[in-house]
DNA sequence: ACAATTATTGAATGATCCTTCAAGAATGGT
DNA sequence: ACCATTCTTGAAGGATCATTCAATAATTGT
């Protein structure tokens, strides 16, 4: 039978991931992705079909990483502290990294073509994601009596989450991480 | 003398500006904008220097027009409403729009490389002048007693401008407007 | 009307873009 | 050892990219 791959296929996703994160989808040409997935063209394209397809397999991919995130939070904190651990997160990822590229969710939203409805919805699958767990772990917090039973899940859910991407794109506007300790400071405030 | 410019600069400069804010910097390309614009090549070079340096122009150009209508909001409203104004501002923007193409501000953060100190600069030179809006109606708020003293001015200032850039970026992520009517309802809470 | 100056035109440039493909290399089954 | 199958290689493809420039057109002062 056939010759294997000598490269493993989550390992140049993951590559191709970082190179789309920093850059953009617009640029990163294709040279770039040669040399971050350390792939010749050919193979890239046998394995991933096109530029456009495989920028959308990052996606994906992306959200998979997000959401195993997500439920080890689940799993092991109180639904609050599982939301503040989210903003505190967010707080120590823009300042460990030496370059804040931001959540890739985000950025693609704003890049993307809003008439390209393919990445459009895989975005939005992302976001949903995002916004289940906090919805989730409102409605728990108020089962347990942690949060308060006036806030709306689902709507609370999609501000906490306006207020994320809020903060990560005003972080990388000025170059500063104030901002974003206000902000996690704030979320604990609503859900006081 | 000379042969005159049969185009307006600004006319051009605006229209380059909307192919920029609607596609970005980088999908934007020079045939794009010849065609919006309704210039040769060579004129657009003549006139604007690169591609780079008109994409700086257009932003500028935004920060103008944007910078004009806080200014007028500043003179005709009480501090606290011209804030509520900004907010209230953005919902009908949105809702108006067939196109949700955001703030263009907000999406050339988050497009443009983080090393281009020169788009980076620009793009600051904005958010200050938004923040600085922000934070002097709280302050005359607060002189005006209409405003709680106990807010600190710049640190809510930042925090406005956060939940009005994850408003746009959550509502253009899904197609809805109930996100930023929420945000609007806070940003009075916050303010109250 | 002519000269001087500036604007417009649009074809041409070389670089880079994404993609393809024919060739060679490597593996597993028989 | 050989065949069938699959992967890798990297050069070549045409398209499009941003940019330039020589030629033409238009205007003003004299």
């Amino acid at each position: 039978m056939p010759r294997h791959k000598k490269y493993d296929e989550d390992d140049v996703l993951e590559k191709a991931m970082e190179a789309f994160w920093h850059h953009g989808y617009e640029a990163t040409s294709m040279k770039t992705l040669v040399d971050c997935m350390g792939l010749n063209p050919g193979s890239i394209y046998a394995a991933f079909g096109s530029k456009k397809t495989l920028f959308e397999k990052t996606l994906t991919h992306y959200e998979d990483q997000t959401s195993a995130k997500l439920a080890e939070l689940e799993k092991n904190r109180s639904p609050q502290d599982a939301i503040f651990a989210v903003f505190d997160h967010m707080v120590e990822d823009v300042q460990s990294k030496s370059d804040n590229c931001g959540c890739f969710l985000v950025n693609s939203i704003l890049e993307a073509d809003p008439k390209d409805k393919t990445i459009a919805r895989a975005v939005k699958r992302g976001l949903d994601k995002f916004e289940g767990f906090m919805s989730r772990m409102i409605e728990k917090g108020q089962a347990s009596g942690e949060i308060g039973k006036d806030l709306d899940p689902q709507r609370t859910a999609r501000l906490l989450n306006g207020l994320l991407a809020g903060a990560r794109v005003m972080s990388r506007g000025h170059g500063d991480v104030t901002i974003l300790k206000d902000v996690a400071a704030h979320a604990r405030k609503i859900l006081s």
